[in-house]
DNA sequence: CTGTTAGCGCCTTCAA
DNA sequence: TTGAAGGCGCTAACAG
């Protein structure tokens, strides 16, 4: 069971003193005589050395981490944040460590605790709920403390909070959504809205409902997930609400589960059109193809760590635009 | 910019020795008096304490956080893997450090050497690829000294390899795919591939033609994508082989772009049969709905870091079955 | 059971 | 430019 060499052993190896080698193989602003460099890398080389990260945020007192925290890294929202999150922080050098807080507050909070322990350079957050006033009292207190310690933290669509945040535009998306599809001929609509605690999916909810001419003829609440978009079209279709021909779904991966509710109970395409949120990479080719509003997700990611590692005064927000995209799922009437 | 709280300034804010403020705030086999214990949790919540990782990590000679590599975290097999690994290791009290390959085997090794900074207490890869010979043996080699330090390694669909692997059962299902698709009548057969070089692909390919009564009538190679999957049907659909009637592709992603492809091409549904494998989330919400190969991506994933945590001795494997899920793509003749 | 005191691996003044 | 030495925050003997 070989131990790993440490710089230590690098500095003999090289007959350097311990300076040298640090000097030689982590870039400090001094300079080391060419030979010498060469002779540590070599050693370095020979041995297998590998820094000790740990050790090298002890002593420099800054970590090389990023933490992100989503709800659940299988859905393909997070996933696609997740992907533009690594990309950006890989390019900065950054090494990213992951925690999911499976939509519990609770967890999240203790998540966060458990995160700001790596003493990360960043935190970022995608997909905070606050069903709970205290929670949420309770989670900006902590990232509040974070930050004062030296530490940066961006949220991903949660601009209501006091930190850098990228912001996605629910309320303009699902607006210019609802324009279209009035647009388009359809006249009596339902809304899959999602967690009622959720700031995004009540963004997009309310936002949808007040650019219609008039109000929705039913709003269901749900989970985010898509064997909650296939209950709650269930839910529509049972009530029997007159005149429904349209149904917008907050987030894609409930608008493929009310298509397939559609399909289930029978209802023939095109008698009640779907629409999603997010343009989740597989929207395009469930069928019929999904009409949404796109995001792009992964620059959201990358967006955030950018955001957390500049150093502009704290509550910037960028914006992440959305745009309508019409497929076969609302024909026109 | 207050800085964090030391274990010093706990145990000063306590009125005990550092050592005290160890034993009760971290766990250690001592036990410390109760009053003492109050006293020392009290001045560390007051003084919003948390212990600094890294620095636990340099001090104990061994780190809590266990390192996934995976090729795209976008992908949904990657995502459930992720997922499950995630799971288990908050379910161990341990952190999650994740990097992405993006399918470069040079990127693969360059991160296993970042990551083997961390001095992670495992490293789990999933979907390596090994184009070169001599990068396969860079890699093995850079894992073999990992774990001669002390570290622990999983791989997961990759049992040829000398570590501690989760394999799935990749031949089987596509042998048992291949068997029901027979019985079901298909005779022409057209599969796509995905990568030559890659073990999984070719796992999966391989065992699907060889449970045919007669091979297969075209074998198609290309990315593992969606993309991919979708031009490799094309090329199937141009090349004009005669009595294609089924199409295995190597994974769902993959068979998801064939149907598209159908679908753009305007073959009637029904005409040529689909298939996948992995039993991805959306395969049973596409249409018409993918049969597949189930393969609970999750658990393995969580397999792999309960296989890197235990202590049994290093290359056992364990498998993950693999069972095949009719759905409307392969309606039967 | 508690406190003192060496380290852990590395970085970074400070002299030389 | 180099090396010696102190320190980062924490743990783990080792005495008391």
């Amino acid at each position: 069971m070989a131990v790993n060499p440490t710089l230590y052993d690098v500095a003999r190896e090289a007959g350097v003193s311990l300076a040298t080698a640090s000097r030689a193989l982590n870039g400090s602003t001094r300079v080391v005589r060419e030979d010498y460099r060469v002779r540590v890398l070599a050693a370095a080389e020979r041995l297998g050395y590998t820094a000790n990260l740990s050790a090298q945020a002890v002593a420099r007192g800054t970590s090389s981490v990023v933490a992100l925290l989503v709800s659940d890294i299988a859905d393909p929202y997070f996933a696609a944040i997740a992907a533009g999150v690594t990309r950006a922080a890989a390019a900065a050098g950054l090494t990213v460590s992951m925690a999911v807080t499976e939509r519990d507050a609770a967890l999240e909070i203790s998540h966060v605790r458990m995160l700001r322990g790596q003493r990360p350079r960043a935190i970022i957050l995608a997909g905070s709920r606050f069903a709970d006033e205290r929670d949420r009292e309770t989670l900006v207190a902590e990232l509040e403390s974070y930050r004062a310690s030296g530490g940066s933290v961006a949220l991903i669509s949660q601009h209501e909070l006091p930190f850098d945040s990228v912001s996605i535009d629910n309320s303009g998306g699902s607006a210019a959504l609802a324009r279209e599809l009035v647009r388009l001929g359809y006249r009596g609509f339902g809304i899959l809205a999602g967690p009622a605690e959720l700031l995004t999916a009540r963004d997009r909810s309310d936002a949808f409902a007040a650019a219609l001419p008039s109000p929705p003829l039913a709003v269901v609440h749900g989970a985010f997930s898509r064997d909650a978009g296939y209950a709650g079209m269930l839910e529509l279709l049972d009530s029997g609400t007159a005149g429904l021909d349209a149904v917008f779904a907050v987030n894609d991966v409930m608008a493929i589960g009310a298509l397939a509710a559609l399909r289930d109970r029978g209802v023939a395409p095109g008698t009640i059109a779907v629409a999603g949120f997010d343009d989740v990479s597989i929207a395009a080719d469930v069928t019929p193809p999904l009409t949404t509003v796109h995001v792009d997700l992964e620059a959201a990611g990358a967006a955030a760590v950018a955001l957390a590692l500049d150093d502009a005064p704290s509550p910037t927000v960028v914006d992440v635009p959305a745009h309508v995209v019409i497929r076969a799922s609302t024909p026109g009437r």
